[in-house]
DNA sequence: GTAGTATATGAGCAGATATTCATATAAGCG
DNA sequence: CGCTTATATGAATATCTGCTCATATACTAC
C-alpha cells in the first residue's frame, strides 16, 4: 500500500517526536473499535435523542407521547427511535397498534449521568 | 408564546399517556443543560478527536506528532485541537515554536473507557 | 530587520445528519 | 372486506461538520 510510504516520508520529514508517535500507534485501538466507540458517543450527541433516552429511564413511552414531550413530529421521533433500535439502546413491545419503547438496560443511563457530572463540573 | 398553545393542542388531540408526558417534562433537564450535555458527547463522536484524546492520555504530543499519528494534515489537527481547547478538554504549553498538547484531566479518559466497556459488551 | 519553522485560522466545499413530507405497513374494529 | 389509528420508512431538503487550501501569526536564528 502506498499510504505507508507516504506516511513514513512525512514522518521522517516533519514529525518531531518519533517515540511519541510510535507509542501512540502501539497503544491505539484498532480502527474498527474506534469507529464503534465514536458511533456510540454520537448517539448521545443529539439533543432529541438524549431527551428520549433520559425520558425512557423514568417510564416506557409510545411514539406519540415522545413526540408530544419533545414537541417534534411523530415521524421525526420514529426516525430517531429507529436509530436507537439499530444501536441496540432501546427496545419496544407492542400493544395493539401502540408500540411502547423502553431502554434496553441501565448501563446507557449511567453513561449519560457520567457525562452530566462532567458538564456540571 | 404561541408554541405553548400549539403544544397543548397537539397533546390533547394525539398523545395517549398524558401522565407519562408530564412526568417526562417534570424530570427533564433544562434545554441549556441538554445542549451542553449533547455537545459534550459530540466531542467523542468523531474518530479523529477520539484518537487524539486517547493518544494524549499516554503522553503529551505536538501538532505534527498528532498529524503523523493520525495520518491527516496538520491543519486538520489544528482545527480539531481548537475544538478540544474550546471544550476545555486539552491544554497546551509552548516550547519555542512547538506547542505540546495534553489532557486537562483524567476525567475525560474515564468517560471514554466507560463507553469502551459498553461497546465491548 | 529577513528567513525559516510550527501552529492557527478563515473561507469554501464535500459529505453527513435531522427534519419534513408523502407514502407504506400493521393492527384493531365495524 | 374497508376504514381508522399508530407507527415506519424513503426521498428530498436544509443545516451542520470536518477537511483542504491559502494565508496569517508566533517564535527562533541569523
Amino acid at each position: 500500500m502506498q499510504t505507508d510510504t507516504l506516511e513514513k516520508d512525512r514522518c521522517e520529514a516533519r514529525c518531531i517526536h518519533l517515540d511519541a508517535v510510535e507509542s501512540a500507534r502501539d497503544t491505539a485501538l484498532g480502527e474498527e473499535e474506534i469507529i464503534s466507540l465514536s458511533s456510540f458517543f454520537k448517539t448521545f450527541a443529539d439533543p432529541n435523542r438524549l431527551k428520549i433516552l433520559m425520558a425512557l429511564e423514568k417510564q416506557e413511552m409510545c411514539v406519540c407521547d415522545i413526540a408530544s414531550f419533545l414537541d417534534i413530529s411523530e415521524s421525526a421521533v420514529s426516525h430517531q427511535l429507529r436509530y436507537l433500535r439499530n444501536t441496540k439502546l432501546v427496545k419496544n413491545r407492542r400493544e395493539g397498534t401502540v408500540l411502547y419503547y423502553r431502554l434496553v438496560d441501565e448501563h446507557v443511563y449511567k453513561i449519560i449521568l457520567t457525562g452530566l457530572e462532567h458538564v456540571r463540573e
